[in-house]
RNA sequence: GGGUGGUUUCCCGAGUGGCCAAAGGGGGCAGACUGUAAAUCUGUUGCGGAUGCUUCGGUGGUUCGAAUCCACCACCACCCA
């Protein structure tokens, strides 16, 4: 029997893990396709991510209990059978909803009130339910309950929110353990990772990861970045804070980011990452390459014959030109969404996949800088 | 042949004497977006670096001042013969 998580090579503090789950394994350094409400936004199937490397996707505990609801998911088989998708699954456990609807939330003690936004109805959700509705979403991976401070929070706020924030984690351990027993459980097997937060606090950070650590979890996760605070700032945190978390488990970046930032993350020893950008900027037309992003809407690209970018082997590059797709773009149609989306996600996971290339040569800091500067690149 | 309504900046369309280079859409051009309230949002869109200059079917007029008022002309739409 293997386990849940080993290490393959090293390079620095750079990692290459292979994560074991009951829902198949998982190569790291990885990205997970963002599909927040049980669908890859732009009309991506699940059978569309085979063959471009895709190995795990993320879905909302949020956005799910508010539409359809986790109980109905629960019914039909939860969110990796509606989805047909046969790979592991982690759910965000709504802590996200806490920061972005900010204006629709009341954070207490024991959960949060948020105003729906799809219908405006009101709804608690505190660690316990968030549990429940992943339970019943049956991922394979499921994240604590957490408040994700604003990155400008004074530190009062994020003292309070933080400690908020482990009483939070706490209560997850808890019912997670009851859920996984009960008999009409789907996965009895769910994995909880806890979430480090202190926004740009070096030494809150440090303490809150040395507390939750302690409770010996599956893997952890470094959320509340990427949410306002410079790259700089970003880096300094991860510095400061991927060394108190186990090395031996798996470290998520929860939320980032451009490809450079996955590059400067895995340096200090993250091995998880998920981020909206490459489907969001896919149906926005910004779609990237080895040598930095381009907009496709932009106006050079009317007549230019050539793929998104030269040798990739995915949808979009095997068989059209940017000319059409800019075109697709502009006419607002569907397919464009989709195949700037679809390359956006072959890139991503082909970078990674140069990532665990280049940590197992022991070459990573090289390939990092190289891949950096060609990043860099005007076209 | 007679009557009525119309012609506005790339398009549609508001504007009926100064606050008008001209509302609002659309289209165009560019930008933003990091655990997706996001196929969304923002900026810009006559020329000029600027005091300015040239525009509202055409020509002429009234007026200190005209896209707006008057005259004629051109074209378009509908109605009556």
């Amino acid at each position: 029997m293997s386990s849940l998580y080993e290490i393959v090579a090293e390079s620095g503090r750079a990692k290459s893990a292979v994560f074991n789950t009951v829902h198949g394994s998982v190569k790291t350094p990885v990205f997970m396709n963002v599909a927040t409400v049980a669908a890859i936004k732009g009309g991506v199937d699940s059978r569309d991510l085979d063959g471009i490397g895709t190995q795990m996707a993320l879905a909302n505990t949020y956005h799910l209990h508010v539409r359809t609801g986790d109980e109905q998911i629960a019914r039909l088989g939860g969110v990796r059978k509606i989805m047909n998708w046969h790979k592991p699954v982690l759910t965000d456990s709504g802590g996200f909803q806490v920061f972005s609807l900010a204006k629709r939330r009341k954070i207490q003690e024991e959960g949060v009130y948020f105003n729906s936004h799809v219908d405006g109805a009101k709804i608690f959700m505190g660690p316990k339910e968030s549990m429940r509705i992943q339970s019943n979403l049956a991922s394979t991976v499921a994240m604590a309950f957490d408040e994700c401070a604003p990155a400008l929070a004074d530190r009062a706020y994020v003292t309070e929110s933080v400690n908020r924030t482990t009483r939070w984690l706490n209560t997850c351990v808890e019912t997670i353990n009851v859920l996984n027993k009960k008999k009409e459980t789907i996965n009895k097997n769910q994995l909880l990772f806890g979430i480090n937060q202190g926004a740009i606090f070096d030494d809150i950070r440090i303490e809150h990861a040395k507390q939750i650590r302690e409770l010996d979890l599956p893997g952890y996760a470094v959320g509340g970045l990427a949410v306002g605070e410079s790259h700089e700032q970003m880096y300094f945190i991860l510095d400061a804070v991927v060394e108190h978390l186990p090395r031996n488990k798996p470290v998520y970046l929860m939320g980032v980011g451009t490809p450079e930032n996955i590059l400067e993350a895995v340096e200090r020893g993250v091995d998880f990452f998920d981020c909206v950008y490459p489907t969001r900027n896919g149906r926005h037309g910004h779609v990237y390459t080895e040598n930095g992003r381009l907009n496709l809407s932009n106006e050079k690209y009317k007549t230019d014959p050539s793929p998104i970018e030269e040798g990739c082997d995915c949808l979009a590059c095997q068989n059209y030109s940017r000319a059409y797709i800019r075109h697709l773009l502009k006419a607002k149609e569907m397919l464009g969404y989709r195949l700037c989306s679809i390359h956006n996600l072959s890139f991503y996971n082909r970078l990674m996949e140069n990532i665990r290339n280049a940590i197992a040569c022991d070459s990573y800091s090289s390939f990092k800088k190289e891949a950096i500067y060609k990043l860099k690149d005007v076209n």
